[in-house]
Parts: structure tokens; sequence; C-alpha cells
RNA sequence: GCUCUGGUGGUGUAGUCCGGCCAAUCAUCUUGCCCUCUCACGGCAAGGACCAGGGUUCGAAUCCCUGCCGGAGCACCA
């Protein structure tokens, strides 16, 4: 009933109420978006948004988020994305001058580009000049006071001496800490805030401390004031015409401490939008650079790509595209609670992704070795002579594309079939792509049966390679590697090459060493 | 201790602002069936949630109160 009049529905709205319709198609828009709505995205004229990453170390999934949900809000609203290195610590979270372009690398996989790259690091002039300004306004002061001491002051809502120095005072100490003349922990520069402010988390904040150990980018390496992240960032954010905000929640008080800097400067803060922690399950390995980087050091992962490291750089190589990872954050949403990410989830995706293109091929599994907890499957091969039957099998490249043609196995003398798969001594086998085989007990016979066997009588389908030509594999999996026999076939992939492994799960074909061709499991 | 902030199936999410259309959406997941040269894809079906207790109301996932549980900040880290 009411579908049949939609159109004149329509009609009539368009006459009397033209700004409804509007908002009626506005709201249909919306329905494709898993993200909830920027706010106020109406009062600017693009938006734009920062990704602000610290480089001090290759990223790890829950990573991801940043850039996928930036990058969806990006495409989302035509807006503009900056990704501006906040590397301005050259001591506890030391950048390592690989993760600059490797994080980049890492966006780019995700399928998104940046319209704007910096470095907080090569803005430290910037950083000291509104350092200056601030000072004159008397918003800063320079403050020697031991950590523990004005921590004690501050949460009895006490301001301490330097608090009310004399602004030349200040102006001086801040130029000899732009000079180097202090060493770290001797001096810094708070922003004054409101020592009794209800939440101590916000009472005179640090602006800028003084680091000895120089930072590795050489052209940042002279500089021994560093700004702290809320000064940095805050400054930065306006600087560059940042609109939107989104972060993490742990960074749930920093707006609150930068409006008192915004207010200084009589500038607006941009609006924010924070959410929890993600975890990631399905993984051994706690996602966190720290963790990660130590064992990689201790040899209990082979590297940032290891199979079993939930880094960004391990489900590539294990042939997982980035736009399955964004799809699967984007869903997460922006929820201030700590969410869990299911792998599932991405696997999902992904399989949505590569299904359709991936070809297919045999592999019998022969052996595993585990390496995590609690990992455990046995697989092992058996070699069946075999007679009677034509020399070759035509299996389809893609079951649902016959177009795309078949794969040609040869058979030879002999089959290797999983030893699982092994039917009792006087039954019959369907191997997939070739035909009918009763096994005797020491070979496989060619039978004449047609399908009707498989569809009909029961007769089990089952994957196989000829004994002769097939190679040798070894399937890198999270839980440990499984060896096994790929159809000859397989030797003519090339690396990032995409293969199923019928019964067996989606594989990209890594490399051929001498013995061996390595392969990266996906999922099933 | 102080200050923020949150709690919908196993997981994520919609609904919460403006109480009824919610015996709660969608996806993933699990199970069963169908399709298929046993994978994957596809189709069908089933399973599973409003943190607890009070209150307001004709009516509460939605409003109020209390409690419980969780997360974050109070760094010269980001």
């Amino acid at each position: 009933m009411n579908a049949l009049d939609e159109a004149e529905k329509r009609a009539r709205l368009e006459e009397i109420a033209p700004e409804r319709l509007a908002e009626l198609d506005a709201e249909d828009e919306g329905e494709d978006h898993p993200l909830p709505d920027l706010p106020n995205v109406e009062d600017y004229d693009e938006v734009r948004m920062r990704c602000a990453p610290n480089p001090n170390g290759p990223w790890h999934l829950g990573h991801a988020r940043m850039p996928a949900v930036i990058g969806t809000y990006k495409e989302r609203y035509d807006g503009w994305m900056l990704v501006r290195f906040d590397d301005t610590d050259p001591e506890t979270k030391r950048p390592d001058l690989d993760a600059y372009d490797g994080i980049l690398d890492d966006i780019d996989y995700l399928g998104f580009k940046p319209d704007e790259v910096v470095k907080a690091s090569d803005r430290m002039e910037t950083y000291y000049e509104h350092a200056r300004e601030l000072i004159g306004l008397g918003g800063a002061y320079t403050c020697s006071c031991s950590g523990e001491a004005f921590s004690e002051l501050k949460n009895d809502g006490e301001a301490c001496p330097h608090r009310e120095k004399n602004p030349g005072v200040v102006r001086d100490e801040f130029e000899a800490m732009i000079d180097g003349e202090y060493e770290s922990g001797e001096m810094v520069l708070r922003v004054k805030t409101d020592i009794e402010h209800k939440n101590p988390a916000l009472r005179d904040f640090v602006a800028f401390r003084m680091v000895d150990t120089p930072h590795p980018r050489e052209e940042a390496a002279a500089y021994r004031c560093w700004p702290m992240l809320d000064f940095q960032s805050g400054i930065d954010d306006h600087l560059l015409g940042i609109t939107h905000i989104i972060r993490g929640i742990d960074l749930q008080d920093s707006a609150k401490r930068q409006q008192f800097v915004y207010d200084y400067f009589g500038w607006e803060y941009p609006e924010v939008v924070h959410w929890g922690h993600v975890q990631v399950d399905a993984y051994d390995v706690q996602m966190s650079t720290s963790t990660i980087k130590a064992k990689i050091e201790a040899g209990e992962l082979d590297g940032w790509d290891d199979p079993r490291a939930p880094t960004l750089k391990s489900v590539r190589r294990r042939g997982i595209r980035g736009q399955a990872i964004v799809d699967a954050m984007v869903e997460l949403g922006t929820s201030t609670s700590d969410v869990d990410l299911a792998m599932s989830s991405i696997y999902a995706n992904n399989r949505d992704l590569i299904d359709e293109e991936t070809p297919r091929a045999f592999l019998v599994r022969n052996g595993f070795a585990p390496r995590s907890e609690g990992a455990e499957a046995a697989y092992a091969a058996t070699e069946v002579p075999i007679a009677g039957g034509p020399e070759t099998a035509h299996p389809p490249v893609h079951p649902n594309h016959e177009e795309r043609g078949e794969r040609d196995i040869p058979v030879g003398d002999a089959v290797l079939v999983e030893t699982a798969d092994l039917p009792d001594e006087g039954e019959r086998v369907w191997l997939k792509g070739y035909g009918p085989v009763r096994y005797d007990g020491d070979g496989f016979a060619y039978t004449d049966d047609d399908i009707d066997a498989v569809r009909e009588e029961g007769v089990d389908v089952i994957h196989w390679v000829p004994a002769a030509g097939s190679v040798p594999v070894r399937l890198r999996r999270t839980d440990g590697d499984v060896y096994g026999y790929a159809e000859p076939g397989y030797a003519d992939y090339d690396p990032d090459d995409l293969t199923q492994f019928v019964r067996v799960g989606f594989a990209r074909y890594d490399r051929a060493d001498e013995d061996e061709t390595v392969a990266y499991y996906a999922h099933q």
C-alpha cells in the first residue's frame, strides 16, 4: 500500500516541503554508513582530519583503526587527511627511522592516501614561537620543581613558587631551555591552567621539557628542548586547520588541557571523537609495539611479519587485503567502550573480497611443526600407486567460473593423498577433478563409475596430487608450519599470488626456496 | 584518593537524545539442512542479548535513583 504511492508522496512533499524531502534523502544515504555521523560537519567548509602516529615502530593491527576510520570519513565527506608524525620524544618513545616510511606504506596497504605528511620534529621553531607568545600572554611559566614535588603540590591544589615568577625571567629561562643550557629534569615550561581545577589531571601541565638524548633524525638532532604531546599536538591541530580530531580515550583529558592553550590564543577547539581500546582475538602475542619488539629480539618471533605476530606486515604477508581490515575496523564504530575485534570478521571480509577471483589448487598435507602453545594437528600423506585411468586430470581453475579454464594435472604412476582420506580396502573414492578409483589395499584402480557414485552412492571426494612432480610446500600458519605437496602447477605461481588450497584454505605464495616453496596461510 | 567515561546475544553494531511501531536490527559466529566433484561461494532454518535492583508511567533497552562491573587520566610517554 505505502510503496504504491511512494512516488506520489514524494511529488507532494516536493511541493509543500522541499527541505523535508532533502532531509529524507540524506537519511537514506546515511543508511549506507556504518560509522556514525561526524559532529557539526555543516559548520566547516571542509572536514580536515589527521592521523598522528608516533613512529616508534611498525604498526600492529590496532593501529589500522586510525587510518581506516579517518580515511573512511575522508571519503565520505570528501575531506582532507594529514599524517603527522608526533615524534617529539627522542628518548622514552624513541622514533624508529624505518617506521616513518613503514607507516606510510601500511596506510597505503590499507588503501588510503594522505593529502599531506608532516613530522613534528621538523616544526620545532613553530612550537617555540607559540611558546614565546604564550609566555607573553602570561599563560606559561618555567618551573624547576622536581616531578614529585610538583605532583604533591598539585594534588593539594597548591601553586608552586615558580608560578608567579617575573615574566622576564620566564622568557630568559625558556630561551635558555631552547639553547640547551639545562639538563634533563632541571627545567620545564608549564602551561598556567587552574591549579585548583577539580580534575587534578588538568592542573598546570608540562608543555616543554629537556631531553638529553639527541633525536634520531639528523635534522632534529640538535634540539634539546622538546614539546609535550598536549602542546605540540594542540598547536599543530590549529595551525594545520584540523576540524575533527579522532583518537583514543587515553587522550580524553587532552582536549581539556589543550583548551586552556586555545583560550589563551583565542582559538576554537576542533570537534573531538574518542574511541576505546581494541583487542584482537586469535593471537597469543599481546598487541603492543614493545611486546612484539621484545619477542622478536628474544627470537620468539621471526620478525614483524611472522604469521604469529598481530601486525599489519604479518596479515599482509598472509595475503589478507587491507580493505578487509578497514571494513572490520569501520564496523567497530567509534564507541568509547573497549572492543574486541574478532579475526573471524576480518577473515569473512577478506573471503568476500578474494573468493571469486582466487584460483583453486590441491595441497596434500604431510606433517606439522607447531609453533604455538596448544597447537596440534597431525597430517600425513600416503603414496598410492594408481592405474587404469586417464593420464591427466582437469579440475576447474574456479568452480564458479568455467570460462577461466582448467588445470592440467598429470597423474603418473602414483598419487599422494592425505592418509585420513584413504578409504577402506575395497572401497571407492573420487579423486577430485580426476575420477573414481577403488582402493585394493595396495593401489587405486580406476573404475568406470560416473558422478552418480558421488551424488547417489555417497562416494567421498578427496583432493590429491601426483606423487611425481608435485611441489614441496611449507605453509606457514599462525599456529605453526604445515608441510605438504602442492600440485605441479603451483611451481608457476609468483610471489603475492593467492590460491585456495581446496579443503585447506586460502594462502599467499611467498617464495620458492631451494628445497621448498613457502606459502602463508590466510584463513579457511 | 580525585576526575572523566562506559555497560544491548560469543563478537561487533542499530535502537537510547524526542518512552509505545523493540517479545529488539544487521553482520559475524555456532549448529542443522539444501546446492556442489565433500573446500569456498550461494540458499534456507535454528541458536543466542537490553549489568542488577528500585522508582516514574497505562507503557521503559530508552527517563530518574542506588548498586555492581569495566575502561581512561591525575608522567619532564605518545
